[in-house]
Parts: structure tokens; sequence; C-alpha cells
DNA sequence: GCCAACGTTGGC
DNA sequence: GCCAACGTTGGC
């Protein structure tokens, strides 16, 4: 199984309107990003992903699963935008933020810390396994 | 609100 | 196919 992280501003899509959407989940659409797509295209069904608030809050803040590979994007008829479909699993007790990604030596080589425009990358197993630890969750 | 970094577009 | 111009993202 693969580890994601998606990003997203909590004005467009928060972790609060993700969690509504319970077992149903929802599109991970608007991505107009080819490296971003090709990482969507390459997860399956079962996958996880870190639910990351940009902007105002630059913090993990829920665990997110794959429930659907990668189709198109229903908010475009541009066939080369492709998107998954994601549901919340839970959410992370202590949000762990960018400023504690940035300070621990051991995460230094997230993408989240030296691409920070990307907005859907993979993760590493073990970095899967520091982040879920800063933010006191089982991973 | 600013600006750096990066991606995309379009002219040549 | 290159590169300048422009637009967007996201951290600060």
């Amino acid at each position: 199984m693969a580890y994601w992280l998606f990003k997203s501003e909590p004005s467009t899509w928060s972790w609060q309107q993700q969690v509504s959407k319970g077992e149903i989940g929802e599109e991970w659409d608007g991505v107009r990003n080819y490296q971003a797509r090709n990482f969507m295209r390459e997860m399956m069904v079962g996958d996880r992903g870190f639910f990351y608030h940009s902007q105002t809050e630059k913090a993990v803040v829920g665990i997110i699963q794959v429930i659907a590979e990668a189709h198109p994007d229903s908010t475009t008829d541009d066939e080369r935008w492709e998107c998954v479909d994601v549901k919340a699993i839970k959410s992370v007790k202590n949000p762990v933020t960018l400023a504690m990604i940035k300070a621990d030596p051991r995460l230094s080589n997230m993408v989240l810390v030296n691409n920070s425009r990307l907005s859907v990358q993979p993760v590493r197993d073990e970095e899967w396994r520091i982040v879920c630890e800063l933010g006191d969750i089982s991973p």
C-alpha cells in the first residue's frame, strides 16, 4: 500500500467538509497539474493519504483513503484531467504543522518541504510513520 | 500583501 | 524546441 499527501486550501475544501461526506467520500477534483495528476493515476484503492490544510493552517489534519481509482474530473470537460475519490478515515489528534515537519531532520526529504507547490505528492513509508507519531495517531 | 518558485503558454 | 512572459500557488 502506498502513501500520499493531498493538499487543500480550507476555504476551498476543508477537512470538516471531507469528514461530512463520510463513507461516500468525494472526488479530489480541481487538480490542473500534470505531476499531481500522474500521482493520482498511480493510486490504488486502499492507499492512504494525509489531508493537509495549506495557507492559513499549514498542517496535516486528517487521514484519508483512496476509494476509487483515477477517472475523469467531473468539474471539467477537458479530458486531460483526472482524479481519484477519497474518504475520511480519521482526524489527526494533534495536527502536524509544517513548522513541526521542517523542524524534524528525519523529514527533511519530504516533498512538502522541498516542493511546496505540488498539491498531490507521494509520502515514503517512514515519513508516514514519523508524521503519525508527531500527530499522536496510529499509522 | 508580497514575493519566490514553479508551471504553462505562445511567439519565434 | 527554446525561451520570455505570464499566471498561480503557498509560505511568510
